[in-house]
DNA sequence: CGAACTATGATAACAGTGTCAACATTGCAT
DNA sequence: ATGCAATGTTGACACTGTTATCATAGTTCG
């Protein structure tokens, strides 16, 4: 039976799988690329490499609950947005702007999420992390406009996070620089009015 | 004085620059993502993997030449199928739908181009990225609809390049399944109508 | 309370990587 | 022919992820 509470000692750590998580999760947030080395990271934990491997069965896991609570952060982001902003094309506006401006102030978190995800049936609970994607997913579906048919619905959903992404992705890549102004025009010239 | 034509004995190779490029090439495309070892490559090339360094100050710049072939190709292709649908709405959905079949059919070599861009600065020559880079959006660019100020035809041009961009990574990273239909249907959702 | 068990840590080692310094071989030019 | 520059090789260093083995401490139970 696993102990409730954590032991501290200074043989052992307490809890070293959080102190792992939130170590990761600090240097990630400081990082343009989600560049971490389990070596590294545990000698800033004061932890032999080799200790990580009793919480993690390796180092894609650990990547993966770190992309997983970045997920459920931009998750978060973008469900208050679309309760802020309320539905509908200027909804939609407001939320796609959020996206991309968590993006452009969380890159290294961002491009973590898209990096981790595709490997998620491996080494991850795809249960939790599709449910986080659904969340995601759902902050942007309900800033659809209605009065629409529900593939309709759909395919503009798919039309709008593909932009936003589109956009972030370009910012984070350097290819267009990040100016607030600009991602308002870009996301405003949406509209989706039937032909 | 260098040598015009390459030199080939048992000891040297002839021309291992061109020799590793194409054989990098053939790697990555062959994969999901661009991931290349500068040891394995050499062990495939018949050579030594310092043999490398004679012709790449290091990996990154082996890299970067990888990704400028990667980054012609993409442009080329775009620029064929702007020619082919000629401008206009019409136009532009098929240099869309053109851009993210490319990137399904090649995926690490897209990956690729998006992934080293950023660091071009640092070792490989910018100028060559950045006029390859110039051609994709001529490319681009020359399918947005007439009739536009100079401005909204720029703001047009990044709404559609971050559309397609968005839509193609969000297939890569298995978000959205691949389906054509599914991609044109999206595209052509996109209405460049003044409100 | 003491003994066994489990959870968690540390060390040593292996294979792999990118990279550098030193040395070897070849072709070209004077 | 000799010397130089281009090119390739070997050996080494520091690093990485990972595993096998051993050490320590907390928990549980007779």
């Amino acid at each position: 039976m696993p102990p409730i509470l954590p032991m501290s000692t200074a043989y052992h750590h307490g809890d070293l799988r959080a102190a792992a998580l939130q170590m990761g999760m600090e240097r990630i947030e400081n990082q343009d690329h989600p560049d971490l080395g389990l070596r590294a990271l545990a000698r800033d934990l004061g932890v032999s490499a080799t200790a990580l491997y009793r919480h993690f069965p390796n180092k894609d896991a650990l990547l993966d609950a770190l992309a997983l609570e970045a997920l459920g952060r931009l998750g978060a982001n973008q469900a208050k947005a679309a309760r802020d902003a309320g539905g509908g094309r200027n909804g939609f506006i407001e939320v796609g702007i959020t996206y991309v401006t968590w993006a452009v102030e969380n890159p290294a978190l961002f491009r973590l999420i898209y990096t981790r995800v595709e490997k998620v049936d491996f080494d991850c609970d795809p249960t939790e992390m599709g449910e986080a994607f659904n969340q995601l997913r759902a902050g942007i579906a309900a800033s659809m406009p209605e009065g629409m048919s529900a593939e309709q619905r759909n395919v503009a959903a798919l039309h709008a996070w593909s932009l936003v992404h589109g956009l972030a992705m370009l910012i984070l890549d350097g290819q267009v620089e990040y100016d607030p102004e600009m991602v308002r025009k870009t996301v405003v010239m949406t509209d989706f009015r039937p032909a």
